[in-house]
DNA sequence: AATCTGAATGTCAAACAAAGTCAAAGCATC
DNA sequence: GATGCTTTGACTTTGTTTGACATTCAGATT
């Protein structure tokens, strides 16, 4: 348990711990209080603060530049499913039963559910099918989990990279 | 985030709040405030207040001279531009200043904006650059169109179940 | 009128400051 | 000894800050 990857993670939670849910720091930084390479933290980032586990992970290059952990609210068990059924791709009509049930479960509103399955249709994804679902997959994963972040971060100018 | 250049940006959106969406200023004198080179401004007039942003920009050179900053209105240039987006295709960066638009002028919540804008990113895209810009286009046009038809769910809370 | 002058803003590229990527090397564990 | 996590480092990409120099304008002076 003594490795270099599992302390940054137990210090990291501990910040989520005493912050209530969201933290915001330097990748640089905590590099330098571990004598580690900055790659080591965007590892245990990649590795350890993953949607999975209930993670958001933000961030912005360039000077002033900072990472973001937020730990997502949960909501239980289902949306856990679904995102996990989600990664391997998703059948539309799949994926329209799993919007409906969001929106009964006030996940989401009727809105919403309207634009993602907008999103979602065959016709406007375009590719080729194994692919397709994949695609979608990938979208429904995208949308639900940046609703699951308690805060929506008030888009910050520039990009941001999405970054699980 | 505290660069400097998020400061000052924060600090004109300030002053255009309480000025009702028009602001003259000067260059120097925001960079003595500041305590940083002139030009420094004009980098955020140039990144942030941009026309795909909805800003004008106007300013005058020599003694008395100025720089101008007008927050600009009119949903009907931006909907026309982003339904067209899908045969142009649209990168990134052009379709989050449009979602931002939408929000302002009380098309989209945030919540909306958030989701079309995860489901954007590159990352959940996965598709290769000629194409992406394609994809992400009819994604937009899709989602905003969907909002647009008579008979679609009005954009009324989802309250009661509160909280993400 | 024409010119001078000083007070502004504009431009552009270089330096700086982060974070991201990726593959190779190192280490456990079965 | 094959497999799969860790660790490292070289290189890339993105975003910010600074400064030297150019341009423009209003008003004062000829």
């Amino acid at each position: 348990m003594a490795n270099l990857a599992d302390s940054i993670e137990a210090y990291l939670l501990r910040q989520l711990e005493t912050q209530s849910g969201q933290v915001e720091l330097q990748r640089a930084g905590i590099a330098r209080e571990f004598a580690c390479v900055p790659s080591q933290v965007t590892y245990v980032l990649a590795t350890r603060f993953t949607l999975e586990r209930g993670f958001a992970v933000q961030s912005r290059r360039g000077g002033g530049g900072f990472v973001r952990i937020t730990r997502l609210v949960s909501r239980g068990r289902v949306l856990r499913d679904i995102l996990a059924a989600t990664e391997h791709g998703l059948a539309q009509a799949q994926a329209l039963d799993y919007l409906d049930w969001l929106r009964r479960d006030g996940v989401l509103t009727a809105r919403e559910v309207a634009m993602a399955a907008a999103a979602m249709d065959r016709s406007v994804l375009g590719v080729q099918l194994p692919e397709r679902d994949r695609l979608r997959g990938r979208l429904l994963t995208a949308m639900i989990r940046i609703l699951l972040l308690p805060d929506q971060p008030g888009r910050t100018s520039r990009s941001e990279t999405g970054e699980v």
